[in-house]
DNA sequence: AATATTAAGTCAATAACATTGACATAAAGC
DNA sequence: GCTTTATGTCAATGTTATTGACTTAATATT
């Protein structure tokens, strides 16, 4: 690797770095007034993204502990944002889902991010955000996949 | 914005997410072995590109409280990979630079990132970096900028 | 020269959070 | 019946973040 090269890479380093900052900075404002932090967005996203989602696969999408994801879990049901029923095939397994004003919050915090990103890709030009989501997809599947994420859509 | 879009930009969220994790992974691991940590590597890396920073334009760059820089910057000082001496002009202020270990840790884990990110980019066709670089500066400007951070080469 | 300001370093109290290990309960599987 | 699985919880410990305060040294102001 040539220091040309090297040195767009670092600029590319310090670009991820200052951009996921700026992902998350809106949430982040939001979840404070709440007194909530970013692992609830994240419970959040995801039982919003995939209902009926269980805690075990809650707990290997977010690669957190079970204890460690206790407490923000136990907050968000006390709150009223999230639900938590026994699944019928296998009562061991519980489902989450998101009550109505959990939806609300979830939305709420998503469509920072989304309107956001929504208007820098529309600024750019054509076939940008494809790109964007090409090298993106590449680096998230250089990870151990969750199964029912393919369900993305 | 419609349902369509609004299905996509969650995709995309999901991807930066997922992204900037992997994106992480190996520098952690590094670190762990040093028995360190992320904010680490942010220090190492900062102070490796903007040899002679000061410690608070570090704090600007880090958004951290003092405090909350001390133990980590302390420590990579004691043990020996961050030089830190007197300003000329101004004696008060105090220039941060790495030592030769200090250099070869840095290196280590920025090179892991950079490596990782050079094949992705390699993978994908012409003109996808031009478009990710577009993207994440676009992002990255959308917060208060640091003065010296725009003599990044 | 005296005073105020700035940069940095540190300490202490408190709060928040993560980690490890252990244990309990209920439901399923064998 | 015995074992395993999914979940929930507790306690102890360690770590980290936060807030406020204080100190020192150097520089700027008047």
């Amino acid at each position: 690797m040539d220091d040309r090269r090297k040195s767009q890479l670092n600029k590319i380093l310090v670009l991820f770095y200052f951009a996921y900052r700026t992902f998350t900075d809106k949430p982040d404002q939001i979840l404070a007034k709440h007194h909530l932090q970013r692992v609830h967005h994240r419970i959040l996203f995801f039982v919003g993204h995939f209902p009926g989602l269980t805690v075990n696969q809650l707990l290997a999408v977010l690669e957190v502990s079970k204890q460690a994801l206790h407490k923000p879990l136990k907050q968000l049901v006390e709150l009223g944002f999230v639900h938590n029923a026994p699944a019928e095939r296998d009562r061991r397994s519980r489902l989450l889902t998101l009550t109505d004003t959990g939806e609300a919050l979830e939305k709420e915090l998503s469509d920072a991010q989304r309107v956001f990103l929504d208007q820098i890709f529309t600024e750019a030009g054509t076939g940008t955000e494809e790109a964007w989501v090409q090298i993106m997809s590449a680096l998230s599947q250089k990870r151990p996949a969750v199964g029912f994420l393919k369900d993305l859509q």
